[in-house]
DNA sequence: ACCTGAACACCGTTCAAGT
DNA sequence: ACCTGAACACCGTTCAAGT
């Protein structure tokens, strides 16, 4: 069975009253409540209504609602586009697979949410850290430096993508921060001040594509880490005992 | 009065009966809760049961769930460190700053995880945010750079902290992935396969502090986007053949 | 082996009634 | 103005009992 490609749904109407469910259907059926409701739509129970069935079934195919959440993630991760190797310059086709990571996350409302809770590492997301990976050596990036560096990229492409959602999904987060960033004080803070209208201007894509850049320039011209990944138990130095308050 | 200053809280138990709440009282009682339960322990339900009262009772203070969060996050954004002022190289002193933020971030169980689903605009994020614009000046960063730097300088710690936190926290989600890395397939996947010690190396706060080194270096050593919000006094050289998206 | 209803121990939010 | 109990409409998870 291919996970990764969008899967045909049986209707429930037509199923039989009680056809067997399996891990595909409830993971197929909990995505398209979430596309259509949201994440504050999803939760066991619906699942198991649009199943006509009870919550308790589901625990044959899911230990909780984390394991759920994780296999939609991974499914949802096999409509990302993997550029064809060599079709165009190595970063030109890196940035497209971040952009295409992106957009899925970003297109199917509360996914990115989802995504900051979980640790992708199902097939497809293996698929794309091995390509992204492979794109980094392609460029000349050091071992340790290409490895950092997908965690890195993984990571904003996730966090910038659940930001934007946020800001999207919630009217009144948004409302607030240009109250706040609209009425805050010259004397107080004047950088602030000056910069309202850059840092509050999202300017559609031109802005996370250079930041894309910027990390990935980063990582290309930047140092290499000074410590090998084989000696990964010794410790600089002893945490400093921060005191709470 | 201080927001940012810790507050010294009256024992509930000595205090009269019907002693008046306020914000300030259920913020920092659903601090303590986060700190001692973690997330999902916090509920205006459990703090108002801390406050002996109902949960009902905390809507004169509160419109919601969501504003209590976003309190707790500029409360405890009060205990970030802010640099002072030529003490140090910019850059270090920018760095001081930014490790000192995900500290507090991740020290606190639950509180990344808040700040990924609030965007923080209180008087302590203010004044973190009016620094990094300095600092960021002050290394003769320029101004569309600089606000847009801050943004994502910003978005990375609290991502980082987030996806620590989760793997502090879900000894779960760190097992699956430990699991799912160390089982991988070498002819489906030989990149991942070859550098899965990589992969999974966490070394405490080398990698993190690369990784800022990474953004800081890439907003300082890259490109100016090609559009700014207002035409300046300085004259910026608009780049050929940049394709919109 | 799978499904089910009911129960357990919770949620956020609203509202009429109190003081 | 503030507090309260009760209600509403939900949660995830467990479990004994069914098929």
């Amino acid at each position: 069975m291919n996970e990764g490609a969008p899967r045909e749904i049986v209707s429930r109407r037509s199923r039989p009253a009680k056809a067997p469910l399996s891990r595909d259907v409830v993971v197929s059926t909990a995505l398209e409540i979430l596309e259509r409701e949201g994440l504050s739509g999803l939760s066991l129970r619906r699942v198991a209504a649009a199943l006509d069935t009870g919550a308790a079934s589901l625990y044959v195919y899911l230990a909780n609602l984390e394991e759920l959440h994780s296999l939609m993630l991974d499914r949802a991760l096999g409509a990302v586009r993997l550029p064809k190797a060599r079709s165009s310059p190595w970063r030109d086709r890196l940035k497209a697979l971040l952009l295409s990571y992106f957009r899925v996350l970003y297109e199917r409302q509360g996914l990115a949410q989802i995504a900051m809770s979980t640790i992708p590492f199902g097939p497809n997301s293996l698929r794309i850290w091995e390509m992204l990976l492979g794109l980094l050596k392609e460029g000349g990036v050091e071992d340790i430096k290409a490895a950092w560096g997908v965690d890195l990229l993984t990571l904003y492409v996730t966090a910038i993508a659940a930001e934007r959602s946020l800001r999207r999904e919630s009217g009144q987060v948004l409302r607030r921060v240009e109250t706040a960033l609209s009425t805050v004080s010259e004397e107080e803070f004047p950088l602030i001040f000056a910069f309202k209208k850059a840092l509050l201007g999202g300017e559609g894509e031109t802005r996370g594509a250079w930041a894309l850049d910027v990390i990935i320039g980063g990582i290309v011209g930047g140092p290499v880490p000074h410590r090998s990944p084989r000696d990964s138990s010794r410790k600089t130095k002893a945490r400093g005992g921060q005191h709470k308050k």
